[in-house]
RNA sequence: GGAGAGAUGGCCGAGUGGUCGAAGGUACUCCCCUGCUAAGGGAGCGUAGGGUUUAUAGCCUUACCGAGGGUUCGAAUCCCUCUCUCUCCGCCA
């Protein structure tokens, strides 16, 4: 959510930097909407406080056995009048916080300017993909033999599931173990296990809701709020410091989670339907941190290089984009997203998405901190997926295969496997 | 799942229709006093909005006592729904 003190002062150029990204404010209707507003609410302002003189004056003769009956008279039709003002009132308020509401971030500064992924700008490019020499297998093919298994999960679930057995499921395990160790044990980040079922009001924190309920599952419940289950692990993460003013000494807040994340994509049927590429379930491993203001361009700097650790020790050929003003997110105001080599594909695919949300979740939740002179302030989040664990193993399956189709498990990950170094065919 | 009790400011805790945004205590901040890591005296001390304003200062004002509705001239106090916490019983990983 803006600031809506910044879209009453400068509108125009709210609006222009919306634009960049493909956002149209409607500043007629929004500029219409606010002078209506502040006529209304001024009015019932006053009508409160006249009732409220009046009504404090009647406790004060009752007190004094005096009569009432003049005063009562006085304010007969207040009620009626309050009331009209107050529906009026929120009759405007309620499209007025919904358009607030679904207006998306503003790109930050630095942010490319542009009108699709086309114009996102890479940034650095690490490790050189490998060449082989023997035909290489996607990983739908060399999980066959390891014990990738999408027929069983698709008797069990449906489509876009997977099931993984043996030492294949272990490798993923492992996978999540070892960036959990590394992000908490080198990068200083804790650990925290939360709730996989989050209520809306977490989901309109982080800014899913109310616009992206379509991509979200949900549990209906009958008597209780419904309940949603999380695309990602900033939700509940993030919603830890919801209505918190957080001791300023404790900053920054860094945590990380692994948790399944569930996704219904419901605009992508088409896109990617080979593969684990893109699943209603998956696991990822979350980066979350909590900064004051002037720190969250540097944050977002390190949080990035955090994950692009997980990338290195991995062995792991990848790009740095900085996604461009139309490719960005609803609530972030900067992305760098991490893109692994994937050789069968012969491209490179998004594997981690990093983003400085400024205050934008911030405000919506209320988590601030109390600054040096003492007054709450709005904390900045960013986040970043450290890494997203099925697309990582996808990555070391093609990355790491040999020509008689084992898997070479890169040396970061063989304490986590008992020292084994390869996955072979027989598991 | 059954029975009961509760939810008030950073914390503890009064307050069952009227001058309550809320006593008192405690913590914290500032000042005074005091020959010393203490005690005493005084003052201040919630949040989010709106109006005014160069102003995130001041002033005026609204809302907020778990959440949402209702009754009333007036609600922390009464009524309804929900959420959560605690105690006892049952069940269970």
């Amino acid at each position: 959510m803006l600031d809506i003190q910044l879209l009453r002062n400068d509108l125009d150029n709210v609006a222009a930097r919306l634009a960049s990204r493909g956002f149209a404010l409607d500043t007629v209707e929004f500029a219409r909407l606010e002078a209506e507003r502040k006529k209304i609410q001024t009015l019932t302002q006053e009508l409160q406080a006249k009732r409220n003189a009046s009504s404090k004056q009647i406790g004060i003769a009752k007190s004094k056995g005096e009569d009432v009956s003049t005063i009562m008279a006085e304010i007969a039709n207040l009620g009626d009048e309050l009331k009209a003002a107050e529906d009026a009132l929120s009759a405007l308020q309620t499209p007025l916080n919904a358009l607030l509401m679904s207006i998306p971030n503003t790109p930050h500064a630095t942010v490319p300017v542009g009108k699709s992924e086309e114009d996102n700008v890479e940034v650095s490019r690490v490790g050189t993909p490998r060449s082989f020499d023997f035909p290489i297998k996607d990983h739908v093919e060399l999980g066959e033999k390891l014990g990738l298994d999408f027929e069983t999960a698709t008797k069990i679930a449906g489509a876009r599931f997977s099931l993984l057995r043996g030492n294949l499921a272990r490798l993923h395990r492992a996978l999540a173990q070892f960036m959990l160790d590394t992000h908490t044990l080198d990068h200083g980040y804790t650990e925290v296990y939360v709730p996989y079922l989050v209520n809306a009001e977490s989901m309109r924190g982080t800014g899913q809701l109310p616009k992206f309920e379509e991509d979200l599952f949900h549990v209906p419940r009958t008597d209780a709020e419904k309940l949603y289950l999380i695309p990602t692990a900033e939700v509940p993460v993030t919603n830890m410091v919801r209505g918190e003013i957080v001791d300023s000494a404790t900053l920054p807040l860094k945590f990380v989670a692994h948790t399944p994340c569930f996704r219904s994509e419901a605009g992508a049927y088409g896109r990617d339907t080979r593969g684990m590429i893109r699943q209603h379930q998956f696991d990822k491993v979350e980066l979350v941190q909590l900064v004051k203001p002037e720190h969250s361009e540097a944050t977002l700097e390190s949080l990035t290089a955090h994950a692009e650790a997980i990338l290195q020790a991995l062995e792991l050929p990848y790009r740095k984009m900085a996604l461009c003003t139309k490719d960005m997110g609803f609530s972030a105001a900067k992305t760098y997203d991490l893109e692994v080599w994937l050789p069968a594909q012969n491209t490179y695919r998004e594997i981690s998405s990093c983003s400085n949300f400024e205050a934008f979740q911030t405000r919506r939740m209320q988590a601030r901190f109390r600054n040096d002179s003492g007054k709450p302030e709005l904390l900045h989040s960013v986040n970043g997926s450290g890494l997203a664990v099925g697309r990582t193993l996808v990555a070391i399956l093609e990355n790491h295969q040999q020509a008689d189709g084992s898997i070479h498990i890169p040396a970061a990950l063989q304490p986590y496997m008992r020292g084994m170094t390869h996955l072979s065919l027989t598991t």
